[in-house]
DNA sequence: AGGGGGCATCGAATCGATTCGACGAACCGA
DNA sequence: TCGGTTCGTCGAATCGATTCGATGCCCCCT
């Protein structure tokens, strides 16, 4: 494999010139430079990453922690690890996957190893570990998720709370007046997930003053038990009817999505006719069955802000701290900003209107 | 950040010591040890990856080279991107996604600036351009999918063909006479994608001496398209009657698995009572609705053993040409192996058995 | 004619680990 | 007591780039 010795002597330069043809950090005449491109393309160069990094501390990586609690399979991370993958690379940098069960421990060994310039961390808790290691260690980083301490990193979240607000709202006015929210699993919510904490507070918060009645439920992953939770409380009515019949289910959880219309059917429950769905979150093209109508989860953009994201945490650390040690933590703190997507409610091919009074 | 020179200045011996207490390539005295281990704590010191690569060539990271087709978004490749990355954890190393709309850009480029060790390759075709381009550059690879040239390289795969001709096979023994098969989509088999070939050449073989008939149906993403061609099929059926009504349905396509069930809805078709429906290449935890009938698709089992694969591919070439550089190709096509994992037919909640005569 | 200032390039130091040859000490057997 | 091993450690070279100070040259202005 040739290095940067063997392209200048073959150009007869110096190595150093032929750094500066690289990365153009000094000017270069015209004749040289095409000398140095021939030399390259006759001997296949390219430069060592390893080499370039240890130097420049460098690496044109970023890193994507994924974390993975143990057996959860999650239908967005995948798209979302891919988008990520794109974004990087159209910034010009690659992306490391980083999976561990324990959340924290392949994110600090990442960082402190120098694998990556910067990180982006998915599936964000309200309070997360991962934010203080990163902190700790003034590693430039930046969220999917918004975090209870919104000011901590710089972050990129779809407003899951007005998502659901306005579905409620839209919901409401299309003359709903009692409604289910089928929120993310317990374990979520009890895990602090953001984005199931913040959508049942929204749906909580849509209904207010429109008079209508939102009732939360839980997910579950098994379709067959969504059936069974659905027909409790939409047919056979615990409440022995004490209330209106709800006329509106609004979805969240993401791999409820793709099972929700069998299990409709199940239930014995048919849309539009019996209940109309409304779906948040969904991920763009994946939706299953009839086009319902929906807040999609913009995956491309998130991961696109989220990356930019990074990426100019990174550029900051480096540009701002040199010879100031201690100014890495304080940039972090209130570099950057952060980017709230707002929800947009799509059509679906059935309308919104409420069945039959 | 501590260098391995100011551990051992803290500890009072070499910096070579502190290596070698490291990756233990040398005898060190338990004293000694102790001591190393001390001033690492103390420091907290980590090797940089970088400077480690640039000495001894090793990455201890795995480049998964996944293409992404303009536009075409895949259900299986996020699963199978974390369960690799969860492999090369366990197996020490981490992993650097490649995506790149040019299917062998991002790889070639990760090869020959050596930001990893090996690649594993997904979404195989069965002449594949990346498969020419790690040969070429001598790079240890592994595939997940079976390539027309099985001696190129290792890989890993589900024996498609057998799992297409095992459905076949059982739904025949059943008693059905005329099934279709639900197939990848015309594009996926234009592309000569090594699963959507073998799954169509299983289903006519397993016919094969059965006296059942197996009509081939290709798949689309729109579940509302996959009603119309399912209703075409089994309900108006275009041949008038010349021939039986199918009574069994298989499934292939990933990306109607999702929906297959409210696709039949759609149609105005039940299972098991119209239609006794078989699933290949599920997605374990995956499925939607009921619990069909199913061939899974072994996605840590297969992300397990190409990323074995990989590694051992690279240890092989790295310890077998010292000092003989026309080793590595050599080497690559016949070191290692494949693995073809055989199809299991998993029993869902409705049985095979054929509706009513 | 002489001095000042850019421009283009060179040479050498440097990043932080690994690895190999050498070397002192301890131990063994003859 | 002496030569030969073995064990544990050291010192120095090395991997392949980047980067900075120095330098030569040409041009322009006074």
């Amino acid at each position: 494999m040739p290095t940067i010795r063997d392209v200048a002597q073959h150009a007869g330069v110096a190595p150093s010139t032929v750094s500066y043809v690289f990365n153009g950090s000094r000017p270069i005449s015209e004749e040289t430079r095409r000398r140095v491109q021939e030399a390259v393309d006759a001997l296949g160069y390219h430069p060592r990453a390893s080499a370039r990094t240890l130097r420049s501390s460098r690496t044109h990586v970023i890193a994507l922690a994924l974390p993975r609690p143990a057996g959860r399979r999650n239908a967005v991370d995948g798209p979302f690890a891919i988008a990520v993958s794109d974004a990087a690379v159209r910034l010009g940098y690659d992306l490391l996957l980083t999976t561990s069960q324990d959340k924290a421990e392949g994110l600090r060994r990442v960082a402190l190893s120098g694998l990556a310039d910067a990180a982006v961390l998915m599936a964000v808790d309200m309070e997360d570990a991962r934010i203080d290691v990163v902190r700790e260690l003034a590693f430039p980083a930046a969220l999917i998720g918004r975090p209870a301490d919104e000011d901590a990193l710089p972050w990129t979240d779809l407003d899951w709370e007005e998502a659901a607000a306005l579905a409620v709202r839209e919901l409401a006015a299309a003359g709903h007046r009692e409604m289910v929210y089928l929120a993310p699993t317990e374990e979520e919510v009890a895990g602090r997930r953001s984005y199931a904490l913040r959508g049942i507070a929204g749906a909580a918060r849509g209904a207010r003053g429109t008079g209508a009645t939102v009732t939360v439920a839980h997910a579950v992953d098994d379709p067959a038990e969504v059936a069974r939770r659905l027909r409790g409380l939409l047919v056979e009515r615990a409440d022995g009817g004490a209330r209106e019949r709800p006329t509106a289910l609004i979805v969240q959880h993401p791999s409820a999505h793709h099972h929700i219309l069998t299990s409709m059917t199940d239930a014995g429950l048919r849309t539009p006719e019996d209940l109309t769905v409304v779906v948040i979150g969904a991920v763009p093209g994946d939706l299953s069955g009839r086009r319902l109508p929906r807040v999609e989860l913009p995956v491309e953009t998130l991961a696109g802000e989220v990356t930019r994201l990074a990426v100019t945490a990174a550029t900051a650390l480096r540009e701002n701290t040199a010879g100031d040690a201690e100014a890495g933590p304080r940039l972090l703190a209130d570099t950057v900003g952060h980017l709230l997507i707002a929800p947009a409610l799509l059509p679906g091919d059935t309308p919104l209107t409420a069945p039959r009074a």
